[in-house]
DNA sequence: TGAAATGTTGGGGCG
DNA sequence: ACGCCCCAACATTTC
């Protein structure tokens, strides 16, 4: 047992991979005391296989950053709350800080974790590192919380946001003796075989250092064009930085301050970076339902759904997986998301309005694929925005707002840029054929015709929409 | 952070 | 010159 003088402090990491601008690990330094950085793989949440792969490198790079400040990174698998407890027992630590989550498992296991602490007279320390503004700080004029983006966008520009973020400690202290700790390897978090991931690392290099570049580069140029071109999945006018976000190797508060200040020095950075910060708010909006409604991760949002007569029609729900349902802007975002973990957020929707609307398949089956195949799965950030495109959520898309996969792909994917490269097999249409292959008169090779007819199936999408109205 | 159906207008071809 | 039709082009409403 360590002398009371230099009991440790044990660090719990979670979605808050990294040394810069954390407050729990900053509180910890600032104690003088050892620390003792741990993260635990807990499997009784399930976690995406694309997230797994990611975690992976994200645990390997934060290993490191810990090891730059003289510490090192304690992996344990198992139940957290045991977990602890038994870090607590063999390293005498005196408290756990931690950042806090907001997934309802989560929010329930930091209950149970302060309750047991504070029994055992232990210091439990809770600080807020993933969002801008937390989930109960905003508010409307009636005291409750917002179910509609625009007032809740309103209510956030309207309250002070620290943006001034931490310093990295500089050197931890060591505890006298080190927990054991498992061997990454071991938890074989990346596949193997089959190697369904061997092209992540081509588009992604996970942890801050990855972070840290994607965000430089997005700051000192897209983000000037953000406004024009975030739409247009041919231009790769995006941040990219959501799975960094998602798991906090990059913290929103050092996003939001560099575009703030980007915008600053330059006025005509201004139009992106709003628009830029609109999107960062969306994020904040998706958490605030999830953790006001912990039920819409399973659950339609407006319960008038409930009744909604989904098809459970296997045949199209694996053609839009794979990407073969004939229509050239969805199988382009469906191979995208199957070779690179990631799609266009414009995609994202085309897809999911096909999945839900054309296909009539309900979105949480949409969600499920996404969640195991994305790299930036999020469980707020899924949740709300399927339920918004399916027209089931707050402050949704109107049941009526069906997106024309031929339309959304000649206006937001012009020149045919996009398709050709996810879509190889009809790279040598011509621009006007490209968003509408079966129109061109030379026989294609193995690309099928469409699964549904659109018009055909809008008609049908309206006709289930209207049948659960009152 | 739509699209289709329907309505309206106005220019030009043409008898 | 005039009326008529056609149909873009734009506006409105409907889903």
């Amino acid at each position: 047992m360590p002398s009371l003088f230099n009991r440790p402090i044990v660090v719990w990491f979670r979605n808050d991979l990294r040394i810069n601008d954390h407050p729990a690990l900053h509180a910890a330094f600032k104690k003088n005391a050892p620390v003792i950085p741990i993260y635990i793989l807990n499997q009784e949440f399930k976690i995406g296989s694309a997230s797994l792969w990611w975690l992976e490198g994200s645990l390997v790079a934060l290993r490191k950053s810990l090891e730059s400040i003289n510490s090192r990174l304690i992996l344990r698998r198992g139940e957290p709350l045991e977990v602890l407890h038994n870090i607590i027992k063999c390293s005498g630590a005196k408290a756990i800080y931690f950042s806090r989550c907001y997934e309802p498992t989560f929010v329930e296991q930091e209950k149970n974790l302060a309750k047991f602490l504070n029994k055992k007279n232990i210091e439990c320390r809770r600080f807020s590192g993933s969002l801008l503004i937390e989930p109960e700080m905003v508010k409307s004029k009636t005291g409750n919380a917002f179910k509609v983006f625009t007032p809740f966008y309103n209510a956030c520009l309207n309250m002070e946001i620290i943006n001034e973020p931490i310093p990295a400690p500089r050197i931890l202290l060591s505890p006298d003796e080190w927990p054991k700790s498992d061997k990454l390897e071991s938890w074989r978090l990346r596949p193997s075989q089959p190697n369904w991931a061997a092209e992540f690392s081509r588009y992604w290099s996970p942890g801050s250092i990855g972070a840290q570049s994607r965000l430089k580069d997005f700051i000192s140029g897209k983000i000037y064009n953000y406004d024009k071109y975030r739409d247009r999945p041919d231009r790769n006018g995006t941040s990219t930085l959501s799975p960094y976000l998602h798991f906090g190797e990059l913290s929103p508060r050092e996003v939001y301050n560099n575009v703030c200040s980007a915008n600053i020095l330059d006025n005509n950075c201004s139009l992106g970076g709003k628009a830029y910060l609109r999107e960062l708010f969306w994020r904040e909006f998706s958490y605030h339902l999830l953790y006001h409604w912990p039920k819409i991760a399973g659950s339609n949002f407006k319960n008038s759904f409930d009744i909604f007569p989904w098809r459970d029609d296997e045949e199209c729900f694996h053609a839009w997986k794979v990407g073969m349902t004939g229509y050239p802007i969805v199988d382009a975002g469906m191979r995208q998301l199957w070779k690179t973990g990631w799609m266009h957020n414009r995609v994202r929707m085309i897809v999911a309005s096909f999945l839900t609307k054309h296909l009539l398949i309900s979105w949480e089956k949409g969600a499920s694929w996404f969640w195991d195949t994305l790299v930036d799965a999020d469980l707020a950030n899924n949740s709300a925005s399927w339920q918004w495109v399916a027209g089931c959520g707050a402050d949704a898309a109107p049941y009526f707002r069906i997106f024309n996969p031929i339309i959304q792909g000649e206006k937001f994917d012009p020149e045919g840029d996009y398709v050709r490269e996810w879509v190889p097999e009809i790279c040598r249409l011509s621009n006007k054929f490209i968003h509408r292959p079966w129109e061109n008169p030379i026989p294609l090779g193995n690309y099928p015709e469409p699964i549904v007819d659109h018009r055909v199936a809008r008609q049908r999408a309206l006709n289930a929409y209207q049948s659960i109205k009152r």
